[in-house]
DNA sequence: CTGTTAGCGCTTTCAA
DNA sequence: TTGAAAGCGCTAACAG
């Protein structure tokens, strides 16, 4: 029987075998070692792990996740990365996956379900331990995907739907709620709405909505809206502002859908002249670090990203296995007055 | 022989196996439609398709990485995901890579090379086809990994020194220089430097470093210095400001080691009320959008993070064997001259 | 404590 | 154009 299968392998290849074979013990001793089970004598695994640090070997994972049928990875898929809050999400899961030995496997969307459906057909050809996904905003076929690949699966972010699995974040009404009853409680009356596109931004949209009805509580409305077709941006929120002051002048606050969009109107004040609070209050959402080094602190609403990723995988590692019910985690929020408003 | 082997999994686990005999024929048939090879009937290959519908299979590509020794990953080793410039590079390895079927994983060193060689570990053990890692600044221990591997790698951001394969970036250095040649030009003569830690951004001590030799040509020096312990932040930027304000006042232009230091310098003037560009001016490095949204634009030398990643994965894709020598990929910049210099 | 053995699910020769 | 068979490098059940 000649020798057929493969071409010479350019690489050194060093496998278990050759280990196993130069330390003159059987492959599963060096496997056992190398996963440091503790049922080897000192003696053999000081043996081995020479002979390991002599030839450089370094385990081959997809081998090892296809014998175990456990890749170890997990899944992360999220609109951007150029909205800062993703990769602080991503912060807080490389925080909690540090002291384990899973791997973070990240994908963007662009904000477009269908390339969503595309990555998460991706993730999944990798056996991944868990899926996290920003939002609950997926196509029919990814939700059928995620169900039936019985994976753990965590929503990330907002906590206003019924999960598929876990739901990790918090209630963007509530917090728009909150918002309503913070600026009036303060005296604010006549309310303006700066924002961007919701088409992509759901929870920007559960904000505004909750905004509202804490004003509709009080027989309050918002009485002037300046709403960007694209995302959100600090150049957009600083033309939007601009579009509100000609539009409207008699608002007191302006809303805004998020920091950056703030941080913007923040800049046209500066440039216009409008004294912060007086002329005119602004009030953001997020409670970015450039909002608070602002020349006055930005008013916003703490949420809080490294801890919605670093909880998303505390609660996988913590079961890996689905549970009946689906859990949801509510990181809160917290309203930070600041100066603008 | 008793059927060992294995608990009875709790998935519904539809394989390749499964596909072929639903679709009676051989597994290799449905392999290489699944990689659709073209050698296949077209009969035979909607048949099987229509089983692949029909189960909902997804190929298990733990399974074919190790069957191929080719697990078209991609693994990226970044210093941080809350600096900006590393998610932007991230970006452009995403777009680059888009129209492949290669994945990114990345993993982040929180500037410790001892970290960074654990990762790189780490991800060579999925044997990916290349790694994208940032800087020059590596333990021995990675060098030599990386080097024995065989995989490409691409050193990423900076151009200053000789590369393992390929590096992909701008000469900090020149940028440095570049800055320093500009505000000489623009008729500044008393430098001031606002900066951060050194120790773990190697970059920024290069643009100094430039800064210095262009001064130096001209016969100037930097003349005060402010300069931080930590990271560099706005806060940062804005707190060092007010030292060197403090310390000396017969500065007219300040450079700072980045756009965040910049803005920080920025807000200090503010709420300081000193003029931009008159009583002091102001340059950055990097050209993030914020700088560019101040109500007077930042000064500042643009990098192309985008470019960056984009360029990386390119040279990758476009030649997946190691050359014999190696490659340096220029990204260039760009003197954005804006209003605060 | 250690070895033997039978796969994990796929790809790749080679032969038909 | 298709199929059979031999692994890829490792893990896990079982036996010793």
């Amino acid at each position: 029987m000649t020798t057929r299968r493969r071409l010479p392998d350019r690489k050194s290849k060093i496998t278990l075998r050759e280990v196993a074979l130069r330390a003159d013990v059987s492959e599963s001793t060096v496997s056992r070692i190398m996963r440091n089970q503790s049922l080897v004598a000192d003696a053999t695994r000081e043996k081995v792990m020479e002979t390991v640090r002599a030839l450089g070997y370094v385990p081959n994972r997809i081998a090892g996740s296809l014998a175990s049928l456990n890749s170890h990875l997990i899944g992360v898929v999220i609109p951007s990365l150029s909205n800062i809050v993703f990769p602080e999400v991503i912060q807080g899961v490389h925080e909690a996956l540090k002291s384990s030995d899973f791997q973070a496997v990240i994908s963007t969307t662009e904000y477009d379900i269908d390339r969503e459906e595309v990555m998460v057909r991706g993730l999944l050809a990798w056996k991944p331990a868990a899926i996290l996904i920003a939002g609950f905003d997926h196509t029919m076929a990814t939700r059928r995907m995620l169900d039936q690949s019985g994976v753990r699966v965590v929503e990330l972010m907002d906590i206003d739907s019924a999960p598929i699995d876990i739901a990790v974040g918090m209630s963007h009404r509530k917090a728009g709620h909150a918002i309503g009853q913070h600026l009036i409680a303060r005296g604010y009356r006549h309310f303006g709405y700066v924002g961007h596109d919701w088409a992509a931004d759901r929870r920007a949209r559960l904000r505004y909505d909750g905004l509202r009805e804490a004003l509709a509580e009080a027989g309050l409305s918002i009485e002037a809206h300046a709403i960007a077709d694209g995302p959100s941006s600090v150049g957009t929120g600083r033309d939007q502002t601009k579009n509100l002051c000609a539009t409207s002048s008699k608002i007191d606050v302006a809303v805004y859908s998020n920091d950056d969009m703030a941080v913007g109107g923040v800049f046209h004040c500066l440039s216009a002249g409008i004294s912060l609070p007086d002329d005119m209050a602004i009030f953001g959402f997020n409670g970015l670090e450039i909002g608070r080094e602002l020349p006055q602190p930005l008013s916003t609403l703490r949420s809080n990203r490294f801890m919605i990723g670093k909880k998303a995988i505390e609660a996988i590692l913590e079961s890996p296995e689905r549970c009946t019910r689906p859990v949801v985690i509510d990181t809160g929020f917290e309203i930070f007055s600041g100066a603008t408003a």
